[in-house]
DNA sequence: ATGTCTTTGTGAACGCGTGCACAAAGATGG
DNA sequence: CCATCTTTGTGCACGCGTTCACAAAGACAT
């Protein structure tokens, strides 16, 4: 999962566990494809197969939306796919811009996902001024200049931010002064943001970084039981207190050291992101 | 945030908290960018007020991977970043390949996170003939027919799905049986796997979805306490047993009903994604 | 109408993750 | 060497999320 949350932590969402919510996006894209093959009622357990799930858990998720099933027979699909919809607000219609027009947000604002679910991108916008009016998507970028006029105008209250991360906090805060009050932000940074707005996070490179975890962890176990081999046992911490200019105690950290290497002999490889 | 996991629910992965390894990158970026500016050390407080958590938090995360602080100082710079690189693997190579070269995929092939933190674009690899050939990212395109070839020749453990969500399941089988151990899914669809591969989702439409519901419930409170007006109380339950020829029960669904709509007066909307 | 069979809805137990609060460790100054 | 002050590391309690397991509800056959 490439998520993270900046939500109000404790307030539960009118009784509808933050886990949950999470999760009906997932049943409404499975009971949409039942739809689709005119498929009138299902089971929770043939739904939670489609939606990768366990029964038990979609029965409980369910019932914090109501009593939608029918025993001995299961769920009607149509109904519960307008019951969710309404639940998840999919129901109206939802402008949302996108800030950052390079080649992640040109791709977001192709990406037909967006449409499909009554979300529709009102504008894109960069601060690139030979950017302005080039069509991408064949919606035309605006500049950033216009970013608050576009806002308001538009009645907008989700805002994508697909900017390089120096820039993003800036952007983001003009769009929350400008009445943003949902951010789904792909720069990888932490945004801060006033209580009332939503940020929610989709970070690429940390899911790899967590996909290498795992990997590492298979690949050193396969390897016998006690793989403490390359390099895995650290130095003991001594003292470290500044150990920078080459000070005796210093363990083998990534760049200045010469040794330490992995075991296809590559640099450690740590830069910005 | 903007993800699922699909991994082995109760394998604990040697005593440290599948939450603790989803924050271990967060924690790295903050502390890289400390190292650029040449600070020394940090404090658990300003480390996790720049990663965007709780000190408390950060102090117990911290503490599964060993006892690297030093008290009344806080936490050397170079050595941390050493040693959370180390335990996510980053200190070695890891070759992806990127599969479906669409406006995602390229963009993915672009992004500047995925080399600066050890993971090399080893192949591009698309189903189109007509991509074959041509240079993406400075990557030439490679087609479908390759793929076992790429994966085995470079010993790729790592792979990125970002076809069409009608081709996820076949590539992913294709990947697996080739070898790819971890995957990262940018189609929205439930990928099923053998056990022993991991599968890490992020889909942006679900972020969005959810996004909405929090929008809609920070518009229906501030409009008053009991907000049930617009079509906010669902239609009584009442046997639904394929209520699909019009029967007389059907409570409204979308496209077949009329009545049922939303403030903005708009159609249900909902599609595949 | 009655019985059987299927499937939902949920009470209860369990486990993980979070946050508090404090004792221990060590640095720093006298 | 001792006192003070800062900051880590962690024991503990709490709450959320997951899963089990089963009673209740209803469909369906007879």
């Amino acid at each position: 999962m490439a998520t993270g949350r900046t939500h109000r932590p404790a307030t539960r969402s009118r009784g509808i566990p933050e886990a949950t919510v999470a999760r009906l996006p997932l049943y409404l894209r499975a009971l949409t494809a039942l739809s689709e093959r005119s498929v009138p009622t299902v089971s929770s357990e043939e739904l939670a197969t489609a939606a990768g799930v366990n029964s038990a858990k979609l029965r409980k998720d369910f019932s914090y939306l109501g009593s939608y099933g029918t025993r001995g027979v299961g769920y009607d699909v149509e109904y519960l796919v307008y019951q969710i919809s309404r639940e998840l607000g999919l129901t109206q219609d939802w402008p949302v811009v996108i800030v950052g027009i390079g080649n992640l947000g040109a791709a977001l604002a192709n990406y037909g996902g967006f449409a499909s679910r009554g979300f529709r991108v009102a504008a894109l916008i960069d601060a690139d001024p030979a950017m302005a009016g080039k069509p991408v998507a064949g919606i035309p970028v605006q500049h950033t200049d216009e970013l608050e006029k576009i806002i308001t105008d538009n009645g907008v209250s989700i805002g994508v931010i697909a900017t390089p991360a120096g820039a993003a906090q800036q952007v983001c805060d003009r769009l929350v002064a400008a009445g943003i009050t949902s951010i789904l932000n792909f720069a990888p940074t932490v945004l801060s943001v006033p209580d009332g707005v939503d940020v929610r996070k989709v970070d690429l490179s940390i899911e790899l970084q967590i996909l290498a975890f795992h990997e590492q962890r298979k690949a050193g176990e396969e390897a016998s039981a006690p793989e403490e081999a390359a390099g895995a046992v650290p130095p003991p911490p001594v003292a470290p207190h500044r150990a920078r200019p080459g000070a005796p105690g210093a363990p083998g950290a990534p760049g200045a050291d010469s040794g330490r290497q992995g075991p296809d002999g590559d640099v450690p490889a740590v830069m910005p992101a």
